[in-house]
DNA sequence: CTCACGAGGTTAAACGTTTAACATCATGAA
DNA sequence: TTCATGATGTTAAACGTTTAACCTCGTGAG
């Protein structure tokens, strides 16, 4: 509680000179600079950043908001953001959007409100609009994992088509040709990009992916389950050998439902998943899945917030991250 | 980046005027507000939370140290903290120590400048020295998961004694006498804790567990797949035919090493863990485990958090959540 | 001996709120 | 008629920094 005012007191100068010393900001005598520090440390000092930032309109804290922090997904993004900042001596302040876009919306505003410096979202709502909000107040702000299209901002991004691609040509070339593909909601462009990845390599294999085979889920494990458990029950001519599945939580969703039917991965059935989450080499048989470099956007998304802290009009940069097929023993 | 007084001035009026209005802390005339609100929305006016934190000396933000978000059971927390933040209009900032207690300490030293209203931690270090800091500014804080014995302070744990216990006595109960048990660091007193339910159980049944049966390992899957490996390699008859793992990976790696020693789950050996991560009900066998509460955790840190703001004098509560034994296929 | 200058200190005005204290005015009781 | 009262507005002082502007010396050049 101590402040500039009780420091000052005590070492016999004026708040300025105090202030000059902490900051480094202009020449002190060395006999003042000492008793200066003295008198910090006798009394604890710690300076309050609100004020400082009320002064210098900067706060040195970031915003974050994903849809769900406890997804591993995102918190692996969030861990990633979280170092940069540390090591740049920035706070993260974490929000949680539920996908839901009004909730995203508050959040901008307690954001906004707090003062944060820059913010990055991995944004609910799929059209860019609720982001004016930041672009008219000049607030830098970098979207994440998800693209918005139309929408003139940093932007950092896997790249799921290829990781589709990849995903869909391997097991291909293990000889699979009844594939089925579990996808996510469908307006998000990761899921979307995901699907048109298995679908360009299905083409140019000359396949045609029969309308049954897509099973639209959402991410999560019980609804890649549920989907698995349908393309099962489909009559034998037409049951798919092998399954792409969105991301890792519906593939392991899927080896349940697999494992339930009394079949063996891979054997009857091949598996391949998508993010590479922690749980993904764990599962028994480890799951063949599409490595994204999550924690490094996490990172690179707190690089180029920082980046266009330091100048504001910079054009726009857009990273493409290449993804990288984990092949292990579902395939 | 409309101030008050552009609100006032486009309203006529004087800045007091225009609080009172915002925060219904005086009776204003319904012409005059009317007017403030027009002004409030033509301008898009949004408080200043630094400003308003300076003079009223309370952030309405509160802290988050953890040793990894990243880590599913933090991460769980994390999100029940958040949870409950976003429901109180708080805000939250995370905070990853690494197990690291200097970093921890940095970060405690960042929120105190940044003001925060309380912090929750779930410590690095083992003893409650660095929480002085804390206790001489009579900053609100709760510690969370770790116990820090002599430290009067609201916490939030898990009874990890019953966890250990309850996975034990289900052992016993199965007709296993010969039982095993991996812990994790000894000086975390959770591990610490699930080591002594496992003694008290045996000593119930009358059984004093040979000392090789107590192997140590680290909380990750590596170290309890080489534990295993040595508990397997005891002579028959003193071979453990059921095996507690002090946490779910732990438990995984266990069930690598059972694999590919060509024996069966629970056939041959029986397992328990700890945790119920998402993970325990996918594999296979899907694993019995002990539940903890770990959003709730969460929340109820957010809750003591909020309350002792609130009433800084209370005395400190000790909250010691129930666990649960899921009981699956491996045993 | 002046005087410009640099070194090293201080003063005071912001930053955007909140809130105690004060001003004004109509109202109604005495 | 007078005056306390309540309703509703304003003024100005905080909150803890940063920083431009100013002040005061001692020093060395002219």
């Amino acid at each position: 509680m101590a402040t500039l005012r009780d420091v000052a007191r005590r070492a016999g100068v004026s708040i300025a000179t105090v202030s000059y010393v902490l900051n480094g900001t202009r020449p002190v005598s060395p006999e003042v600079e000492a008793r200066v520090w003295e008198a910090v440390v006798a009394l604890g000092y710690r300076p309050n950043r609100l004020a400082r930032g009320l002064r210098r309109k900067r706060t040195h804290v970031l915003g974050l908001i994903v849809p769900d922090s406890a997804n591993p997904f995102f918190a692996e993004i969030a861990r990633g953001l979280e170092d940069l900042s540390f090591a740049h001596d920035y706070s993260l302040i974490l929000c949680n959007s539920d996908g839901d876009p009004a909730k995203e919306q508050r959040y901008l505003g307690v954001l906004i409100e707090q003062q944060v410096d820059g913010i990055a979202l991995v944004s609910a709502s799929a059209t860019p609009a609720h982001l004016a909000l930041l672009q008219e107040r000049g607030i830098p702000f970098v979207v994440v994992d998800r693209d918005l299209p139309g929408l003139e901002a940093d932007c950092v991004l896997a790249d799921n088509f290829q990781g589709g691609y990849l995903a869909t040509r391997h097991l291909l070339d293990r000889g699979h040709r009844r594939i089925a593909c579990i996808t996510g909601p469908s307006d998000l462009t990761p899921s979307a990009d995901r699907v048109r990845g298995y679908r360009k390599a299905m083409e140019e294999a000359g396949i045609e992916p029969l309308e049954v085979w897509v099973r639209r889920g959402d991410f999560r494990a019980e609804s890649g389950y549920h989907a698995a458990c349908f393309l099962l029950s489909l009559p034998p001519s037409v049951r798919p050998t092998a399954i792409f599945a969105c991301n890792d939580l519906m593939a392991i969703g899927t080896m349940r439902a697999i494992g339930e039917a009394g079949l063996s991965i891979p054997r009857d059935i091949a598996l391949v998943g998508f993010d590479d989450i922690l749980l993904a080499s764990y599962v028994i048989p480890p799951l063949t899945t599409v490595a994204q470099p999550t924690y490094e956007m996490g990172r690179l998304a707190g690089e180029l917030l920082l980046r266009r802290i330091q100048a504001r009009d910079r054009p726009p940069a857009r990273h493409l991250l290449s993804v990288r097929l984990v092949v292990r023993h579902s395939t």
